[in-house]
RNA sequence: GGAGAGGUGGCAGAGUGGUUGAAUGCGCACGAUUCGAAAUCGUGUUUACGUUCAUAGCGUAACGAGGGUUCGAAUCCCUCCCUCUCCGCCA
């Protein structure tokens, strides 16, 4: 959410800067807004002020001996006086608050400046590459036809559509054991190697949460939701839960920072994405996910962004998996992020890097919004902390990406060598 | 699922209608004392919003959440959420 006071201090500025996103911000608007508000705060606070002063009259009266129904008669005509405006008042600045906090809910975060400007896409600026894509002397199957055809295990659509339609997959034998192999991969490297805590959270959670990383109010089409009394939702990344678990806490600043890798399923209706990755399993329903979550001093999030970004750059690598990191330009970055760095794994089949993960900095767009605050040092007071996540890395992707770039003209499949101990030794598929 | 008890400040724990944002204790911060420390003494110690150059002052709100009664609610009533104990069931 934006800061609301930078927006009245320089709202120029913080239009300018949500312009290079191509969003009109209507600041005359805001501003009408926020002086009906602020006058309408003024005259209500100072219409409760009276009141409570008038019942403060009531008990010194009935203090000093006075019977209560002649303490109530003193005060009569001041509090009926006072009566006649209040209610309406306080409920007009209280919806005055509420419509302010609709729309700051509705603006995405404003890009840092180092942000390319870009439409789309096409405009995401390379920054580095790693490894080299491998030449192939055979013909290159992708891996829905490996998977069909491994002698060891399968990768099965037809029999997720049978349960739960399109967008879905089933695993055998030693693909779906390579599945949970990467997985505990991941979170063992980032745990042991790269100094995260691992955590286990809810799959279901409620629409505050989803409200304070941003998924809420105005992405419900991408979500699941529960039938039932009690209003929740799938979880469509691990950084809903595990970045929430600061909500409306006050840290103490030795905790910090605070790292988190998160091994959850995900679910995403990907409503609006119908025709886009219908093959294969680069776009499900529902994948699971390595999540990195961190929460840092404000000064402390540029430089955590390289290093997060890094640690999941280290599974590629350990992986053997060529990728490159592209800074997404402002007309594809995400809602809720300030800065973000795609990581774009080869993928043989397609001839090209494909998203394998997003690692962003939300600065303190998602603290903001779930008050996640630390307690400054210098100043005592309670101060916004910022927040940053990255996949490290989407598993789904990842078995794709493994499939396909250690296919074998037999048909079998080489397991890379980091993985072999969580297979039990195993050197081919 | 059945029965009962609760949700108050960093923690513990008072407060059942009146100036209580909240006693007391602990913790914490600063100061005094000390060679230094402990002990002791003193002062201070929630947050949000508004106003403001101001993290100064002032105002408003908040005792799980929301609604109600009342001149006045942490205290009374209703709904919801959560926690704990016992019984049942269960991976």
């Amino acid at each position: 959410m934006l800061d609301i006071r930078e927006l009245r201090r320089d709202g120029e500025q913080v239009a300018a800067r949500l312009a290079r996103r191509g969003l009109t911000f209507d600041l005359a608007a805001f501003r009408a807004l926020d002086a009906e508000r602020k006058q309408a705060d003024m005259r209500s606070q100072e219409l409760q002020s009276q009141r409570k002063q008038s019942s403060r009259e009531v008990g010194d009266l009935v203090k000093s001996g006075l019977s209560v129904d002649d303490a109530k008669a003193r005060v009569a005509d001041a509090l009926a006086k006072i009566d006649a405006e209040m209610a309406a008042e306080v409920a007009r600045a209280e919806a005055l608050h509420q419509q302010i906090e609709a729309l700051l809910l509705g603006v995405p975060n404003p890009p840092l400046d180092e942000v390319p400007d870009g439409k789309g896409e096409e405009d995401n600026v390379e920054v580095r590459r790693w490894g080299q894509p491998r030449q192939f002397d055979f013909t290159v199957r992708d891996h829905v036809d490996i998977g069909a055809s491994l002698a060891s295990g399968q990768l099965n659509f037809d029999l997720a559509a049978k349960l739960s339609g399109a967008r879905f997959s089933v695993l055998t034998g030693s693909l779906a054991r390579l599945h949970r192999a990467l997985i505990d991969f991941m979170v063992d490297l980032h745990s042991d190697k790269h100094g995260y805590e691992e955590v286990y959270v809810p799959y279901l959670v409620g629409p505050e949460a989803l409200r304070g990383t941003g998924q809420l109010p105005k992405f419900e089409q991408d979500l699941f939701k529960m039938q039932g009394e009690r209003e929740l939702y799938l979880i469509p990344t691990a950084e809903v839960p595990v970045t929430n678990l600061a909500a409306n806490e006050i840290i103490d600043p030795a905790r910090l920072p605070l790292r988190y890798v998160c091994h959850t399923p995900c679910f995403r209706s990907e409503a609006g994405s119908h025709g886009r990755d219908t093959r294969g399993m680069i776009r499900q329903h529902q994948f699971e996910k390595v999540e990195l979550v961190q929460l840092v001093r404000p000064e402390d999030s540029l430089a955590a962004l390289e290093s997060l970004t890094g640690h999941a750059e280290a599974v590629l690598q350990a992986l053997g998996l060529p990728y490159r990191v592209v800074v997404l330009c402002t007309g594809d970055m995400g809602f809720s992020s300030c800065k973000t760095y795609d990581i774009e794994v080869w993928i043989p089949s397609q001839n090209c890097y494909r998203e394998i993960s997003s690692c962003s900095s939300f600065g303190d767009f998602q603290s903001r919004r779930m008050q996640a605050r630390y307690r400054h040092p210098d100043s005592g007071k309670p101060e916004l902390l910022h927040t940053l996540n990255g996949s490290g890395l989407a598993v789904g992707r990842t078995l794709v990406a493994i499939l396909e770039n250690y296919q074998n003209a037999d048909g079998s499949v080489t397991v890379p060598e980091a993985l072999r101990p969580y297979l039990g030794g195993r050197e081919t598929l």
